[in-house]
RNA sequence: CGGAGCGUGGCGCAGUUUGGUAGCGCACUUGACUGGGGGUCAAGAGGUCGCCGGUUCAAAUCCGGCCGCUCCGACCA
C-alpha cells in the first residue's frame, strides 16, 4: 500500500465549518476536507471520501457477489423511448435529466435502470433454462431533485448500486429476495451502520411490496413509525395502525348551530366532546377528480394512502375555489348528498356510529351523522396518517415515530416493467411466461454519510476499519533524524504488512496534527516523538479511545496490528 | 412550485438601518522566537462586496430585475 503525506494530501481541514452545512455528518465531512460542493446536489470527492466509496463499494460487490448477483454495467445516456415505453417518460418527468444530442433526438440521463435491464433480458433470455437471474451495478445516477438537501442526503448526481432479479414465479422469486434481503443487512452491518427494515411504499419505482432498510437518525428526511412491543415497522408513508375507541353515539340525526367554528378542535370544545366524537372532511383533486375524504376528526389524511385507495397517480389538496365549486362548504362539509362515487371514507368513521359532521352549510353541523344510514362511500380504505401514540395494528401497543434516512430500498416489481416492454421466456410447456421481477438499491455517498453520522465525536469522524481511508495515522514530532528514521521504518513496515498509511510530514505544531487526526478519524494513530524516542517509546492511540498508550518502538509494528484487530470493525 | 433566509478574500463573520473609496478572526506568504492538543511577535499577499440595470457628485449600503445557495413545505429510490 502507498503511503500518503499530509503535506502532499490533494484536500484540506477547515477549523469551521460552512455555514450551509447543518448535520454533524456534512459538517465533517466538509472541514475534514473530504468533499467539496460544486452546485445544488452536487459534490466532489477528494482522495480520502474516494477511498472511503471504493471500500464500501468492494463490501457490497462482495455480499451482492455472495447472494448470487453478477456485477455489470448500463448505460447513463439512454434514450427517451425506453422510458415511453414503460410508462414513466412522464410519471417520473420532472427528475428526468433531458438532453438533445446532435441529430436532436431527447435523451435522458438515468435515475435508476428498471427499464435498461428489462431491454437487456428481453434481448438476452429466451428460455426457463436462463432462469433465475440476478445482476448489479454501481453506477452514477442522475435525477433532478426538486429540493437537493443535508449534503449528501439527497442530491441530484450519485452513485447507486442498483440490483435486479428475475424469476420464473413468486416461489423463485422470494429465493432472489431474501437473498439480497440479508446481504442488505450484511453490507450495512459491515459498513458500521445499523438499520432497521421497514415496510415501504414503492413510490415511482412501481411494484406490489417493498421494503427501505432506515438508518434511524434525528437528521433523518422520512418518518419511521415502530412498534416497541412486536417490532411492527413502516414507513409512515404506509404506516398501518388501529384506530382505537370512537366516541359515536346512536340517535337520530339532529342539526345544531355552531357560528364561527370551523375547525375539528374549535367543534370539540364547542360542543364539549371529544375529537374522536367528529368526522373530518378533507378535500383533494385526485387525478383531476375532485375527492371527498372523510376520517375520524382527530385523525388526518394520508395523501399517499388516498392515492393507493383510488389507484390514482397524482394528488393534491384541493384550492378553496375549487372546494366550493364542488358545492362542498369548507368547515362545515358533510358527507351526506354527496355523490358517493366521489367519497372515500377511512375505517374510522365507517364503524364508529353516529358522529358530529359538518351540515355542508356555514355555522351548522349534524349530531349522530351515521355511515350506511345517512351516507356512504364508493370508497372505504385506510386512508388515515399514523402518528406517534397510534395503537399498533398488529399489538395494539403505542407506536413510536422516529426519524431517518432511507440508505436501502428493495421491492417486488411483479411484471410491472416486463409486461409493457415485453420482455418474456417460453418455459417447459413452450408457454411464453413473463417473469417476476425484483429490483433492490443503495444509495453509496447517502451510506458514507451514515456512517460517519454514526461514527463521529466531538473532534471527528471515527471511521469504521472497514471503510476508513487510512487505517492508521502517524504522526511524527520533533524534527531529528531520529524521529524521521523511526517514522520512515513504521510506515514502510506497516504500509508493507497491508495498511493504509497517511503520515502528517507537515511542519505544524503537535496540536495542529493532533486535531486533525481526530478530524480524519483513522482507527489508529501512531505518535512518533523525539521525547518517546529518547525512552525507545511511541504511542498508539485509538481513535475511539481517550488515552493513548505507550509502546517499545521494537514491537511497535505488531502492537499496532494488535490495536486494530481488537476492534471490531 | 409555495414560505423564509442568505450571497462581502479559501472558511467564519462585521459593515447595509443613517450612501462618502472595505474591515475582523482563522487560513495563506516571509522572518524570528517557540515546539506533545489549533503558540507568540513582526512584516505581507489576497476582495470589480453574486450579476445586470437604475437613482446619486458619490452605492457593499437606496430602487428594479435576474442568478446562486440554505432551511421549512410540496415533491421525491
Amino acid at each position: 500500500m502507498p503511503v500518503t503525506h499530509m503535506s502532499r494530501l490533494f484536500g484540506r481541514t477547515l477549523r469551521e465549518a460552512p455555514a450551509d452545512a447543518d448535520s454533524a455528518n456534512h459538517q465533517l465531512l466538509l472541514r475534514s476536507g473530504l468533499i467539496v460542493q460544486l452546485a445544488a446536489g452536487v459534490y466532489s470527492f477528494l482522495p480520502p471520501a474516494w477511498r472511503t466509496l471504493l471500500k464500501i463499494e468492494q463490501i457490497i460487490r462482495e455480499e451482492m457477489e455472495a447472494a448470487g448477483s453478477q456485477e455489470l454495467r448500463m448505460p447513463a445516456i439512454q434514450p427517451r423511448e425506453l422510458w415511453e415505453e414503460s410508462g414513466r417518460a412522464d410519471s417520473y418527468g420532472p427528475v428526468l435529466f433531458n438532453l438533445k444530442d446532435r441529430r436532436d433526438r431527447t435523451m435522458v440521463l438515468a435515475p435508476t435502470h428498471e427499464e435498461s435491464v428489462t431491454d437487456l433480458f428481453r434481448k438476452i433470455v429466451q428460455s426457463y433454462r436462463d432462469l433465475p437471474q440476478s445482476v448489479f451495478q454501481m453506477q452514477t445516477k442522475f435525477r433532478d431533485e426538486p429540493r437537493p438537501r443535508g449534503g449528501l442526503v439527497r442530491v441530484r448526481e450519485f452513485i447507486m448500486k442498483d440490483a435486479y432479479t428475475f424469476d420464473v414465479d413468486d416461489d423463485a422469486f422470494q429465493l432472489n429476495y431474501n437473498a439480497m434481503r440479508q446481504a442488505y443487512y450484511n453490507i450495512f452491518e459491515r459498513c458500521g451502520v445499523s438499520v432497521v427494515a421497514v415496510q415501504a411504499d414503492s413510490g415511482a419505482i412501481g411494484g406490489k411490496q417493498s421494503e427501505e432498510f432506515i438508518f434511524l437518525t434525528e437528521i433523518g428526511e422520512d418518518n419511521i413509525v415502530l412498534c416497541p412491543s412486536c417490532g411492527y415497522a413502516a414507513n409512515q408513508e404506509r404506516a398501518e395502525f388501529a384506530r382505537g375507541e370512537g366516541s359515536g353515539v346512536e340517535g337520530d340525526l339532529e342539526q345544531v348551530e355552531t357560528p364561527g367554528v370551523a375547525t375539528i378542535a374549535g367543534l370539540a370544545e364547542f360542543l364539549g366532546v371529544p375529537e374522536q366524537a367528529t368526522a373530518k372532511a378533507a378535500f383533494f383533486l385526485v387525478d383531476g377528480e375532485p375527492t371527498f375524504a372523510v376520517i375520524r376528526g382527530d385523525l388526518e389524511v394520508n395523501e399517499l394512502k388516498l392515492l393507493n385507495a383510488l389507484d390514482a397517480t397524482e394528488v393534491r389538496p384541493l384550492l378553496p375555489e375549487e372546494v366550493e365549486q364542488a358545492g362542498w362548504v369548507a368547515g362545515y362539509a358533510s358527507p351526506i348528498g354527496v355523490d358517493a362515487s366521489r367519497v372515500v371514507a377511512d375505517p374510522s368513521v365507517v364503524d364508529a356510529g353516529g358522529l358530529i359532521a359538518g351540515a355542508n352549510q356555514v355555522d351548522s353541523h349534524l349530531r349522530n351523522v351515521t355511515y350506511g344510514r345517512d351516507w356512504s362511500a364508493a370508497t372505504v380504505a385506510d386512508i388515515g396518517m399514523a402518528q406517534s401514540g397510534d395503537p399498533c395494528a398488529q399489538c395494539g401497543a403505542a407506536l413510536d415515530m422516529r426519524r431517518g434516512i432511507e440508505l436501502g430500498h428493495i421491492f417486488k416489481l411483479g411484471t410491472r416493467y416486463t409486461d409493457p416492454m415485453e420482455a418474456t421466456f417460453l418455459d417447459a410447456d413452450g408457454d411464453r411466461i413473463t417473469p417476476i421481477m425484483g429490483c433492490y438499491g443503495i444509495g453509496v455517498e447517502r451510506l458514507m454519510a451514515a456512517v460517519v453520522q454514526s461514527n463521529h465525536d466531538d473532534h471527528g469522524i471515527i471511521w469504521p476499519r472497514s471503510v476508513a481511508p487510512f487505517d492508521v495515522h502517524i504522526v511524527p514530532l520533533g524534527a531529528g533524524d531520529e524521529v524521521a528514521a523511526a517514522v520512515a521504518n513504521v510506515e514502510s513496515e506497516l504500509s508493507g504488512s497491508g495498511l493504509n498509511v497517511v503520515t502528517d510530514d507537515r511542519n505544524e505544531r503537535a496540536g495542529v496534527k493532533f486535531n486533525d487526526a481526530d478530524l480524519l478519524g483513522a482507527p489508529l494513530r501512531i505518535t512518533i516523538g523525539a521525547r518517546g524516542l529518547k525512552q525507545g517509546q511511541i504511542e498508539l492511540k485509538l481513535r475511539r479511545d481517550s488515552e493513548a498508550s505507550s509502546v517499545p518502538l521494537d514491537g511497535a509494528i505488531t502492537a499496532a496490528h494488535e490495536a486494530l484487530a481488537s476492534l471490531s470493525s
